[in-house]
DNA sequence: CCCAAGCCTGCAAGAGTTTGCAGGTTTGCA
DNA sequence: TGCAAACCTGCAAACTCTTGCAGGCTTGGG
């Protein structure tokens, strides 16, 4: 029974669907608790459409699930411990060779929970 | 100070380089010990060649190191709770769906720990 | 009833990934 | 020195992913 061989396959479909800047952020933000689309759009500065996109790859794997209230889709983690596991990943990057700003690999995590102003300073 | 859209451009890279089947039974596969490349080869079942192009995509991201003894190249993962955390997936992947075998998180996770009988069943 | 806000889907061009194959290098052994 | 084992790299065809855009649906307010 080639059961490692399907787990592998699964687990690759899931990674494949982490394997994107704009879906680690928004889990990382759905992390934080549910939000709608304008929302998370505004939150990543992105275009409501390419949110809209990722948020139904997500959704069709089930990392994510929907609330209708009135007009807005509200969005959450359909496993809230998977913004913690993602972050967890931080120490396997070679984030050193590129960020030069964070010496350690805690500060790495430091910057990315931290609430920046969402105003000044684009992309 | 865009830091956050840099961990995320990070991270994403990290996941693109595990969303492969093939890749991450051998961050599995290598999270036993280190191991050459016939080795691998033989345990997964995939033409040498193709492990090698796997394993040269790892090393670029220095997920893996590779040791020369004659012939043989060695590789063992860079850092040894990957494989760890990558097992950690298993509750965040919707495998209740396809894997009817398995009736639990736990069972998948034991299935891909069991050590199979390489030899009959192929793929 | 009509409009606009908020969101969703389909599509196609461009970009990136995967894989077998051909050909190369290095090492060990006779 | 010659040969074979064990790997590595480059390439091109096939495939998949990304993204903006055009268009569609539903809801709430006036």
């Amino acid at each position: 029974m080639p059961s490692r061989l399907i787990v592998s396959r699964e687990l690759a479909d899931l990674f494949k669907l982490l394997a994107h800047p704009d879906r680690l952020r928004l889990v990382e933000e759905l992390g934080a608790g549910e939000m709608d689309v304008t929302g998370l759009a505004d939150a990543l500065d992105l275009p409501a459409t390419r949110i809209s996109q990722h948020l139904a790859l997500l959704r069709a794997q089930r990392l994510v699930e929907e609330r209708r209230d009135g007009r807005n889709h509200f969005y959450r983690l359909s496993n809230p411990h998977l913004a913690a596991w993602v972050l967890d990943a931080l120490p396997f990057i070679d984030i050193r060779q590129r960020l030069e700003d964070a010496e350690h690999f805690d500060s790495a995590r430091a910057l990315w929970s931290a609430r920046e102003p969402q105003s000044s300073s684009s992309k």
